[in-house]
Parts: C-alpha cells; sequence; structure tokens
DNA sequence: GTCTATATTTCGATAGAC
DNA sequence: GTCTATCGAAATATAGAC
C-alpha cells in the first residue's frame, strides 16, 4: 500500500484555485492579488482555498513552482547549419520567449518578491535563466566542435548572447514604454548573431 | 482649497519623509511599506505625510521622481586612450554602479509597479537606462571618430555593450543569489570588452 | 503645520454547519 | 471538502485641537 503524493494532489477545485492564483498574481502582483480575488475567479469560496493552501506565501509560491516546473525549455536548434544562421534561429526562439506577456510578467512579480521568498528566486533562476544558459551554452560547444565558431567558453559566450539579446528592447517592453521605431526583434537578433561571429568566427 | 504643493518647496519635515520614504520603498517595495513605518521612521506623525502629499501613492512618486533627478550621470572615461582601456574603465563603472544595492532596489521596485504608474516606469527609463545609453553612445562614437574602432551605429554598440554586461551575474545579485566562484566583476568586464573590440576593432 | 485620536475599509485567516 | 458568515489585525486616510 502505497504512501499518499507529499505534494501535488490532483483536484479539479485545486486546479481551479491555481489557475486562478496565477492568472491574479502575474497581473496585479503579490501584494494586489487579495484572496477574495482568488477565490471569485476561481467560482469557489476562499475557505475551501485554505483547506488547500496554508496561507498566500503558500499558494503564491505553488503558483511559481508549478510554473518554474512547466517552464518550456524552449527547443534549441537542431539542424547542422552554419553558426550565423544557427544562432540566428536560437536568438530569435529566445527574445521571442523573453518578450512574452507571461514571461514578462513572471519576471517583474519574482523580481519584486526575491528578497522576501529567496527560495522561489532560486527555483525561478534554475528552471529560467540557469536552464537557457545551459542549452545555449550547448549549442556554442556544437559551433565550437563543429568549427564552425571558436568558443573556448561555451557558457561564457551563452552570457554575452543572451545580453546582447536582452537589451533596450526587452528593457522598454519590460517597463511597459511604447517601443521606438524600427527597434524590432529582427534588428535585436541580426545585431547580437553578428557581433558574436565576428568576436569568435573562424576564418 | 490649498491643495499639496505639486513643485517640491524645502522643508525639515518634507525631506524628513521623503529620507524616510525612500528608505523604506527601496527595502521592502510599495505595498509592504506602510504610512505608519514611514511616518515612525521620520519622527512624524501620520498626518503630517497627508499634509504634504496627497496620497500613498503620490508619496511613492515623489520618492522615485526625486531619485531619478539625482541618478548620478556616471562620468564617462575623458582621457584619450585606446579601446580597450576605455571600454574597461567604462564597464567598470557601468557594472559597479549597476550592481550597486540601491540601484538594484530602485529596479526592483519601478519594474513592479511599472504597470500601474507608468509615468514612474518612463521618469525612470529616461533619467537611467536612457540616459546611460546617450553616454555610452558617445564614448562609441568618440572613440570610432579617433579611429579606434569602426561603430557605424553608436547607440547599437552601446546596447550591445550594456547587455553584455548585464548578465548573469546581474541577475543573479538582482534574485539575491550566491554569487558562484570566479565570477567577478573583472572577469564579465572583460569579456565583454574583449567581444566589443573583436567584433568593432580596426586592424 | 503638526499633533492625537479615530473613522472606515480591506484583507488574511477561521469557526462551524453540512 | 465545501460553504456561509465573521473575526481581528492592519492599512489608508481624516477630524479636530493647538
Amino acid at each position: 500500500m502505497s504512501k499518499p503524493p507529499a505534494c501535488p494532489k490532483p483536484s479539479a477545485k485545486r486546479e481551479a484555485i491555481l489557475d486562478a492564483a496565477v492568472a491574479a498574481f502575474l497581473e496585479v502582483g503579490y501584494a494586489a492579488t487579495s484572496m477574495d480575488g482568488v477565490s471569485g475567479r476561481a467560482g469557489v469560496s476562499k475557505a475551501t482555498i485554505y483547506a488547500h493552501f496554508e496561507s498566500k506565501d503558500q499558494l503564491f509560491a505553488a503558483v511559481i513552482r508549478r510554473r518554474c516546473d512547466r517552464s518550456a525549455a524552449f527547443a534549441p536548434p537542431e539542424d547542422k547549419a552554419d553558426a550565423r544562421s544557427t544562432l540566428r534561429l536560437l536568438g530569435h526562439r529566445l527574445l521571442d520567449l523573453l518578450l512574452q506577456p507571461d514571461t514578462l510578467a513572471m519576471y517583474r512579480v519574482v523580481v519584486a518578491e526575491a528578497v522576501r521568498q529567496p527560495d522561489l528566486a532560486k527555483a525561478f533562476y534554475e528552471s529560467g535563466p540557469g536552464a537557457g544558459k545551459a542549452q545555449i551554452a550547448e549549442v556554442f560547444a556544437d559551433l565550437d566542435r563543429r568549427g564552425k565558431l571558436a568558443v573556448p567558453d561555451p557558457r561564457q559566450a551563452a552570457d554575452l548572447f543572451t545580453g546582447m539579446l536582452r537589451t533596450d528592447l526587452f528593457m522598454r517592453t519590460l517597463l511597459g514604454l511604447p517601443q521606438p521605431e524600427g527597434h524590432t526583434i529582427d534588428v535585436a537578433v541580426d545585431a547580437a548573431v553578428e557581433t558574436m561571429v565576428r568576436a569568435f568566427g573562424t576564418p
């Protein structure tokens, strides 16, 4: 006879609560989200929430962790093309992901609560930026092995490439500001790719 | 009908309130800061705060704007050295500034409230990242004029350079995570500088 | 302008019936 | 497990004396 699972018991109401909570937290942040609001959105009484989650903090933690677990490992390019096109595809996928409303909302709320809940900050980093960095580093390592680039430190290259993608465009979108004319995703990706190719290219 | 002054009138109590408020907001964020807490830190009654500021929102706005106005335009390098040492000095100053606790706290709180208060987000961007970008672009333009680098688009170069500085080290510090061994400011600056020099250097 | 004291609301969490 | 109803704390904002 197996022991009941310690953490996630599947339940219709429980799922409804989590769905409502993730929407609320990502939309208005931790503090501005009320348990009454969540109960309303979930079509459940507030007492039911407390039957499933110890406190607002614990509900928030469950929400963040669930999204961390599901954080889509964005597929790295598989095709064996040259450095320029490989990086272009990779950069496009990454920047598209970074600029998605849900990604930005997650980033905002985790950054805001990072000081108060260090465990969540760690979980977020490892499942998001950390995991992404490892995947990107693997792409650079592969380009190096195939002689398309000369990359002595793939993890550092991943850092540099990611940084060049997350620039003004990301900052402005994060802050909800209008985008300046011509500052598109394609332009940002091309600039980062060209810089990497020029700096690490094999002649 | 005397409304609280829109323009900042110098006053001892007013300054004390603003000092206490900036400390509280940057320390625990907007929502977790109470007017009681601010009044206590400022050594002032809560009613006095409301004599100077319409609401908590307005107090927050005054705090953010004051810090934006004072946002130190970090001095760009003046010496007419070669590209490598110029960028190293510039990068070091910028990354030092970005990693300061106050800078990170400001970033956290503005990002968290950006959706709710777009005006503040705009003011923050223009006085912080926006102003910095302009200064850095000017350094690249100067290096281009002097033939030390070949930079057709100085503002884009500023974006790329800044992005490469604000990488994993920044993210981990922002989230309050421990720094991995050997991932120091010097290493990050050197990597960014070398990449820029290789990509934009004149042979 | 500044204080003490208070009004009013909102929110997290719980009691008790079913 | 789920609900209705409510408690108690804490927060924003204000009234009125000085």
